[in-house]
DNA sequence: CCGATGACAGATTTCAATATTTGTCATTCA
DNA sequence: TGAATGACAAATATTGAAATCTGTCATCGG
């Protein structure tokens, strides 16, 4: 009933997100999904091949906010370290709040991760690309010393080493007392590397 | 059958091992252990109180196992950065060839570690220890700069910063392609963050 | 004509009956 | 006397038949 718009992908992944946050990663059906759009399942199955490249559009979708978000950090002026330092507690605080504020969708988000590492690979090159832009400007401008084999290789480190503050493979930690003084000890351990002798 | 020795806390536990690695953790049960043993289901309960005490102590004894391994780099002689890198290294080559020599028995201990949070944050502690004695000698011969808030805080942030490389949620990464330049690419990372500037 | 439909086959999930396992304890046996 | 046993109740897991879902496609209707 009142299929008054027509019938657009993007119509069909927001109705995906409101059947996955209702349902569950679990129960949420291609069904689902036509029923809350008043369609026939069929009618989906003319945009996405498959279930899964539907859950995986949906995917991208999520990953994708938050590159946007931190893009202010990777193109903005300042010092190198207070950049890069933002950059990382924006994420870390994004994470954080999306898995503490509502921890059943972001447990349905960590399976759709789950189901979907190449997309999710692709993500983490993108935010590994912002890092790198901005460890670039601090050698350029001398806040940073020369990175030691080149400068993508140094940008994936302060990723790697930042893992447990970003991946939800933690989020379950996030909430723990001692985890805010954990990742700035971590931060500063990273900038201490990073900073010119 | 055959109960030629004394049942011991021990025995139950090589035992326990044996039938873990061959039905693996969902399918393993007291009624097995005591078979192996040749006893019955009640005597296994003389010295365990339940199931999951009886796994408890076996990921005690294999976490432990570990923490023996690497104890010659935390009591070693040499240049506190050497020290430092040979124990992540070692750590690292361990997890790794643990992961990848039997991933279904890895798999087995990854069942038992999500079952034990309290052990396993013991062994932590443990570990973070052996780090922060290296960082603590390093520090005391001028090899390392003196720690932002104190040995402890630092010795946690190497650990967490390198948690990429021996969190078991990890292990399906520890066979990808690049993974060991993006080892010490960190490692070198933490390393110059130590060093006096 | 072209997007939407719904009947359909095969794959997957659900659910309830059935079987196994856990943990206890009164009894046995050395 | 004290370790070992095995029958037992309650909790948990397995199984297979029934229900639902996925993906296709011949047909419909604007």
């Amino acid at each position: 009933m009142a299929a008054t718009e027509t019938l657009t992908a993007e119509r069909i992944l927001e109705a995906t997100e409101e059947v996955l946050r209702r349902y569950g990663p679990a129960k949420a059906t291609v069904v689902d999904v036509a029923r809350v759009l008043g369609v026939s399942h069929g009618s989906v199955y003319r945009h996405f091949r498959t279930k899964a490249a539907l859950r995986e559009a949906v995917t991208e979708r999520w990953l994708e906010r938050n590159v946007v978000e931190l893009r202010p950090y990777a193109e903005g002026r300042g010092p190198a370290d207070e950049r890069l330092g933002g950059w990382l507690r924006h994420l870390f605080a994004m994470k954080r709040q999306k898995a503490g504020g509502d921890p059943e969708l972001m447990a349905t988000y960590m399976v759709l991760i789950g189901e979907n590492s190449a997309v999710v690979d692709r993500h983490v090159d993108h935010l590994v690309e912002q890092i790198a832009a901005i460890v670039a400007d601090g050698i350029r401008d001398g806040a940073f010393a020369a990175a030691d084999p080149d400068v993508a290789t140094t940008a994936r480190a302060v990723f790697d080493a930042t893992d447990r503050f970003h991946d939800p493979a933690h989020a379950a930690d996030w909430s723990a007392p001692g985890i805010e003084p954990a990742f700035e000890a971590v931060l500063s351990l990273v900038l201490r590397a990073l900073r010119r002798a």
